[in-house]
DNA sequence: GACCAAAATGACAGCGCTGTCAATTTATCT
DNA sequence: AGATAAATTGACAGCGCTGTCATTTTGGTC
């Protein structure tokens, strides 16, 4: 039924060897060969086996993605991305979540990376900074790129966005709307990220010479619930900003939501701004101003690295990729 | 490095076939000898290599999720659900993105299925009732169980939910509630449920003799945007509903920003119920009443069904999975 | 203890492919 | 043309495991 490379090798009159090289793009085969096999491969319907491959190649054609709960957008666009770059090299992904409250999550990793012979790994936040898993790795030896660490440069290959410079852009943007007092919510305190917006915020702050008002800068931890909790307590006082810029985009929702309550109109009254560009941003009323994260292009070029590392040398250690400022109605000039 | 079967079988003093037995808890292996090799395997961190288990037995322990553009929040808990399913009998899972829309979808699905072979595959709505697939899976006798399909008996078994039964819960809750003039918006014309759901109100109102007034049965598309047209349409008059049963949440996210627009308070004023518990339902302003879908049950099911398919005889051939009405803030009785 | 069936174990081929290296053909240069 | 180098091709082993089937061991019976 399912022909097989000695089939191809036969119909056309060569050797196994030659068909295998005609498949994998060697060099040193004429091209009139290449193309007769070529041609019959497709008229067979030909596709190598993938196990056989494997078995002899070791290699796998496989790729793993490693994730601990994130949020399911996150993972459906990194996971997009990854697959789309996969697709274009005939590599599959394998997706493997990870509980790393669990005591025995390092075990499982280690367990299902010894079992499952991957080509490469692509690590989510948190799982990128976790040293017992880039341990295992590292002995097993498993080529990985991660995506947004906190840390780089530890030989490998990274992807990452700009998540200072976005804040930065957030920020100065609504102090161009006019905008002096601005009220800041921040992520959770154990998110890599949350530190790295915060210093965004305060960058374009300085650069202007604007104070920040440590009144108005409030912890939050990425949730809904915290953002209610952070817009209470902003907009509560008479005293309060004109503009709050919410660290992501579920806390931003809160501030909008604690605004209509209290009958403070947004944007006429209170500009928000939020991160990440969910799918929540455009279900708001109103549509929320935000930064899009580039997550599919993360997991595009995070699947690309490992597919085809590249040479040691002109090797770029951390591949920032463009974020985008994406102003929608939840902010306005100030009156 | 890596421990190979023979390392194994020489250690324990017996074949490598002996080792490929306890490996695969196939029968006829003295009781002894199992512990022997089991305790030998775990001691040399032994596990083996899937290619050369796969070329050998032309098993993959491999299965696909095929999807086509769902929520995010919907294929990650397929996905959660599938994944514990194939951890717990050493599978692992690929994931594939199908776009139905593209003419050459149904081709890529066929060469991705000749090329990776996967041991099944779970087709999540609407791939599930696409011709064209189901008839490449038959030709390539490869095993897959739909999930949530619109024709079940096809041969295979199937998972889902009663979502004529759910939506009937919900209609009757909010009549149980006091409610008599009921509102009703539609979900997207071409996907399945949507008409199962408005059956489930249906029967509902005539189990109790109220009539439906068709002026308060709006069309919608399951989107937020549609959502808030239907609303605006069913709270602009006069004589509107006091309770709107949306067939998704979105819609009914739409439903309740319509109505804090027009300044009608939910719940007190308007009753609001929604479908499918999404994160979006906790994040609203009142939270949402809604229907909670065994989305991570049906993965699992689904997962483990092709793991260890039932025999001819006693198998069910679909599973249906009980979801669950969620009491929230976006209802409450009428007064 | 001799005999037989059933249980347990092992020898060996081969799954479909690629790596190695040797053999052959073609191109290049005096 | 002859010699040498380069390009192209092929033979064959073997990746790590499991299926088949033969062999050995065990347990039970008279």
């Amino acid at each position: 039924m399912k022909s097989t490379i000695t089939d191809v090798a036969k119909q056309a009159g060569v050797s196994m060897k030659t068909v295998s090289r005609v498949l994998n793009n060697e060099p040193n085969v004429a091209k009139k060969t290449r193309e007769r096999v070529l041609e019959v491969a497709k008229q067979l319907r030909y596709s190598p086996n993938l196990a056989a491959r494997g078995l002899a190649s070791s290699k796998s054609y496989l790729l793993a993605l490693l994730y601990d709960n994130p949020s399911p957008n996150y993972i459906a666009n990194i996971q997009k991305g990854a697959i789309d770059a996969c697709r274009n090299n005939r590599y599959h992904l394998v997706i493997e979540p990870v509980s790393m409250g669990e005591k025995s999550a390092v075990e499982a990793v280690d367990l299902l990376l010894e079992r499952l012979p991957v080509d490469g790994i692509i690590l989510t936040p948190p799982l990128c900074d976790d040293e017992d898993i880039l341990a295992i790795l590292g002995r097993l030896k498993i080529p990985y790129v991660p995506v947004a660490p906190a840390v780089e440069g530890r030989e490998v290959s990274s992807v990452k966005m700009d998540d200072v410079q976005a804040a930065y852009e957030m920020t100065e943007f609504l102090i161009r709307q006019g905008h002096r007092k601005l009220g800041f919510i921040k992520g959770h305190p154990e998110h890599n990220a949350s530190e790295l917006r915060y210093q965004g915020f305060v960058q374009a702050m300085n650069a202007v010479g604007l104070e920040i008002n440590q009144e108005w800068v409030v912890a939050g931890d990425f949730s809904f619930r915290s953002g209610v909790a952070a817009a209470e307590k902003l907009l509560s006082s008479a005293s309060r900003p004109t503009a709050i810029f919410a660290s992501n985009d579920d806390m931003a929702a809160g501030v909008v939501s604690v605004a209509s309550r209290l009958g403070i109109s947004v944007p006429q009254e209170l500009s928000v701004g939020g991160f990440d560009d969910t799918p929540l941003a455009q279900i708001l009323y109103p549509q929320l101003t935000t930064i899009k994260q580039p997550i599919y292009e993360m997991g595009h070029r995070a699947a690309e690295l490992l597919i085809r590392p590249p040479n040691e040398d002109d090797r770029l250690h951390s591949y920032c990729l463009d974020h985008k400022l994406i102003v929608r109605d939840s902010t306005s000039e100030k009156n």
